[in-house]
DNA sequence: AGGAACATGTCCGAAAACGGCTAGTTGATG
DNA sequence: CATCAACTAGCCGTTTTCGGACATGTTCCT
């Protein structure tokens, strides 16, 4: 995957373990978990704790962790993926708090009712973690079937949501 | 491959099998395994063991074989070979000991980047062989290629400078 | 004069392997 | 009979791998 030449990156820790973040002048490009799979080549990209849009997401973040926030509100920029995976990754931003859908669902919505497995390893390479809900994604039947950042993160992300109520 | 009329030769033993020299008044103009490919057709050229060119070619070779010696200060005379072929021994001669590079880098440096395989055929052709170090020539990737004299000779030569350590 | 062979490297297309799946079948259980 | 786990065979975009084709200068052979 390709990016941007004006990217920059910042790390912080949170519950979860430690999140690489990382932003355009358009927003938010990026989240990962620094041990999670598919993670890019982000070794040589500039250091930039100021940076007003990865300043926002880490704090938008750490809420959400807590437990103290629903909904995310920061500009994002979806960068390279084919037209396949931006139209997985669209869908997954319509899933709302605290819901849960299957890839087969996805895959209808995305009016490509057969192609479940390329859903499945699309939704795995959705770039920015828990703000494009990829962790909201279950098997048919409700399995929790995989996670970039493994399953124990998938679980705790789920509960955190199930469990939230607004105060 | 034609050579001036006043050339000699001489012929002797090394670590690693018999080598003939041979040079004109201008310079060292060929060192040969004597079973090795691409051999010139010298056996009508006067012998003559005391010419200078040749006395000292000999005992900075053995000084080189036996890990005693890191460079070489001779003159040369590359005689025949096209344009082409004396632009390729020129790079050759400009690689650092314990130093190695590909065809392709070379193609590059002579300004002739698609020419890779000409390349490999006139670093062959090499008259000069160790003290213009077409040894110092591997793949792409760092396979070993091939050696006029032999893949064996050509990782002998190559450990024998990568073990090198001055003293 | 013409063509094949070389001490390579790059590129492009086709084919195969690989997944964060799923619906259907099978064969054991209570 | 349900019910359920285990297995199977399709499904589809992406990634990886692999096999040719081609470019290039010189020599050797016909």
């Amino acid at each position: 995957m390709k990016f941007a030449p004006d990217i920059a990156k910042t790390t912080f820790a949170s519950p979860l373990g430690s999140i690489t973040l990382a932003a355009t002048h358009k927003g938010l490009a990026g989240a990962w978990f620094v041990d999670q799979r598919h993670l890019p080549d982000y070794a040589a990209w500039p250091q930039q704790e100021k940076h007003p849009v990865l300043q926002l997401a880490q704090r938008q973040l750490l809420e959400y962790l807590a437990g103290q926030r629903a909904s995310f509100d920061m500009p994002l920029d979806l960068q390279g993926g084919t037209a396949f995976q931006q139209a997985v990754w669209q869908a997954l931003l319509r899933i709302p708090f605290g819901a849960i859908t299957s890839y087969g669902a996805i895959g209808n919505q995305i009016g490509n009712p057969k192609a479940v497995r390329a859903v499945g390893a699309a939704v795995g390479r959705n770039p920015v973690s828990m703000i494009v809900p990829c962790h909201r994604v279950l098997g048919a039947g409700g399995a929790l079937t995989g996670y970039a950042g493994g399953l124990a993160r998938k679980v705790a992300l789920l509960d955190l949501e199930k469990s939230f109520h607004a105060g």
